[in-house]
DNA sequence: AATAACTATGTATGCGATACACAGTACGAT
DNA sequence: ATCGTACTGTGTATCGCATACATAGTTATT
């Protein structure tokens, strides 16, 4: 039997049925219910123990009766916030990792706080994990081997968390430059271009200003999305006819 | 003319040279390569205003006169500590790709403390950019366009900075275990094994139970760091090939 | 010389995480 | 019933940190 670490633990419900004292007028999916709520509407800058605390009405120090420390209740989070992935219905396995990995990003951009969070730890919760089972159960159609299999899933999740932080990162960076007033600048691709010297910077400085990033007619943020998703499924493709024409 | 954001300003040396006054007795770079240093030893924890401010041997407010704030000295920081990108030589795109790629990484690996911070803004420093720029000149080679270019460059950056992120994660994870003493897990799988009820995750807990992440006889953390490379760079050489086809 | 712009310092504020000791509560043993 | 004990929530206290503000000292321009 293997002993568990308490921040695991405690996210798989193994606590134990205390006998003696009060009544607990807490639990842990009350706090990270309102931690999360914080997080939603202000992001982790808001999120501290006391804004934690006040939201569920009690005295800071109470929550230390169920969470560590303040790392533990962001781990706890980062896995509880976590929704149901997609359903497979009838789609083939290269649709199926398509949505599932939209899903992902999308779940990231619409709780941007979890880009921070995700990264940190390898996924150890319950909702976490259960996505990857349900990537890892419609990769056993194919012809890979369990590693493979793994690897994929880890490059998907990747995926998404890149792509979301990217698109994140450009949109704040985009309204800072406009918070600020920055004269002139209303976009990324300008402030490169101003900076960049072509004799150095010969290739991207022609880019930037041939006004590459502007937001111009065809473009859309999925599109990039979906480039780079690609070039995966297409790689994931390509193994898995190799693996399927000879067994080496 | 642009007005620029006043972290890019000084990211490329653009202050206003001082006319009237003392001399000053620092520069961002002496504070930035103290902050490094500060954030290689210790790591992001350690690194304070104050710590930075007692490694260079001045007040802590002084920095203030050159960093409007500590996110900037961080910004400033995750451009600073960039080295040179890697030399092309003769290699062909694809093992550029790759050497390239693989630099990238493991330079997240050497200054773990890169990882929390390369992801919150594009990347707006010349050292970063030139990564950049010569990534882009090798690609100029084949038949993308600029869009794909940029995007093919997006993937790979995502790519690095998610496999360091990882491998990271996964080290760091396991150290904590060992160092909680935790009873008999020496391995994150161990862990997922006891928790993981075989009906909700059929797959995963089969896998975990195999021992799959146990590190065996062939595996190596570089061979999961390439197979991920090998997905884009397979799809890349699709899109490639495609392109050098048609014009569409 | 006088002034204005600029440097580094010292002090002060406010917040956040968390250690610690306490008062109240309810179960289980007597 | 009663009493001890394990447990809950609270109040108070400490410490570190980012940063505002006022100040004293410095030098180029007037």
């Amino acid at each position: 039997m293997v002993e568990l670490p308490p921040v695991v633990a405690r996210m798989w419900g193994r606590e134990h049925s205390s006998r003696r004292g009060p009544k607990p007028r807490l639990d842990l999916a009350t706090i990270t219910a309102a931690a999360i709520e914080i997080a939603d509407t202000e992001g982790l800058a808001g999120l501290s123990m006391s804004s934690v605390a006040a939201q569920v009405g009690v005295a800071p120090m109470a929550l230390y009766r169920y969470v560590g420390s303040k790392d533990e209740l962001l781990t706890v989070m980062s896995d509880s916030a976590v929704p149901a992935p997609p359903e497979r219905g009838e789609l083939p396995w290269r649709d199926y990792l398509a949505v599932w990995t939209r899903a992902n990003r999308d779940l990231l951009l619409s709780r941007p706080w979890l880009l921070s969070l995700q990264g940190l730890t390898p996924p150890m919760g319950p909702r976490r994990l259960y996505w990857l089972e349900r990537l890892l159960d419609v990769l056993g159609d194919t012809a890979l081997d369990d590693g493979e299999k793994f690897n994929v899933a880890t490059a998907l999740t990747g995926y998404a968390l890149t792509d979301a932080t990217l698109v994140h990162a450009t949109k704040a960076a985009g309204q800072e430059l406009a918070a600020a007033g920055v004269k002139g600048a209303t976009d990324y691709g300008e402030v490169l271009a101003e900076v960049l010297d072509p004799a150095t910077y010969p290739v991207l400085s022609a880019m930037m200003r041939s006004g590459l990033l502007k937001e111009s007619e065809g473009w859309t943020e999925d599109a990039d999305f979906l480039f780079g998703l690609n070039l995966l499924l297409d790689g994931i493709e390509a193994l898995m006819a190799r693996r399927a024409g000879r067994s080496e």
